[in-house]
DNA sequence: ATGGTGGCGCGGCCA
């Protein structure tokens, strides 16, 4: 089995202990994380090697920044959209195992309507095209991240709230329909799923202590994959620690490939 | 309630 996970930590430097305390709990072959929020020069590199990690990432200062970590080697990697110069480290890509995986921070978007809004949907264009290379390329493919984008009402704890709201809007939610018309599924909905299952709740008002969450956090899976996809969930658990990042991983198993 | 909380970094931006 291979178990996948995906999870936006909010600050690497804060969060490590809690990571390192997670992975150590739980047997994750392969995880994207989101919002390190740290240069390359700053990665906790020996730390996550000492876990038995081979490690692919792409920081900037203060904002943004993902990493890759595999058990096994990470290569063919690239850490941009093709044709979209973006200063903004979003993306991390790589083979690991016979498997491509796109590790992704979508931009939050911050209301729609706004400059950084339209940035959001010119990067679901182009990470759209980009999807289509890839799948063509790898047909066993894993699509991860903070996607900042519930897929639907389910995923969202107030709907009524939410509606045409950022992270919620149509075209947002088009541009992802989009991208699983290419040939993704949500691995969270090919099982059985409490109601009001959120990824992230807003430290503000007590969202997590009152469930006021959305689910944005996603692991997406190529048809191939999807075939031997056992399970996929969120951990709450990470979310109860002291200071907390305000995601909660996502996590999803597949049975590995018969060679 | 144009608020609330948290991270970065030390004022104001971003989520």
């Amino acid at each position: 089995m291979t178990t996948v996970a995906s999870w936006n930590v909010n600050s690497l430097k804060v969060r490590l202990p809690q990571l390192v305390e997670w992975l150590a709990a739980n047997p994750i072959d392969v995880i994207g994380l989101q919002e390190t929020k740290l240069t390359d020069e700053h990665f906790p590199q020996a730390e996550l090697e000492a876990l038995g990690y081979h490690v692919l990432r792409s920081g900037q200062k203060t904002y943004n920044g993902v990493a890759l970590l595999s058990r096994q080697p990470i290569e063919a990697t690239k850490v941009d959209l093709d044709g979209f110069d973006d200063p903004q480290r979003r993306v991390a890509i790589g083979t690991s195992g016979g498997v491509r995986y796109l590790n992704l921070y979508v931009p939050n978007g911050q209301a729609v309507g706004s400059e950084k809004y339209a940035y959001k949907l010119r990067w679901l264009e182009a990470l759209h095209r980009l999807v289509q290379a890839e799948l063509a390329a790898h047909p066993q493919l894993v699509v991860m991240g903070d996607f900042n984008i519930a897929p639907d009402d389910r995923d969202v704890h107030d709907p009524a709230a939410w509606a045409g709201q950022i992270l919620c809007s149509d075209a947002e939610r088009g541009a992802l329909q989009g991208l699983l018309g290419l040939g993704l599924t949500d691995t969270f909905r090919l099982f059985e799923q409490p109601e009001a299952s959120f990824s992230w709740w807003d430290y503000r008002q007590a969202g997590f202590r009152r469930n006021l969450g959305l689910r944005i956090d996603l692991i997406l899976a190529s048809n191939a994959l999807r075939d031997r996809c056992h399970s996929s969930t969120v951990d709450k658990e990470p979310r109860r620690a002291e200071r907390p990042s305000d995601h909660a991983p996502a996590v999803a198993q597949f049975q590995s490939h018969p060679l």
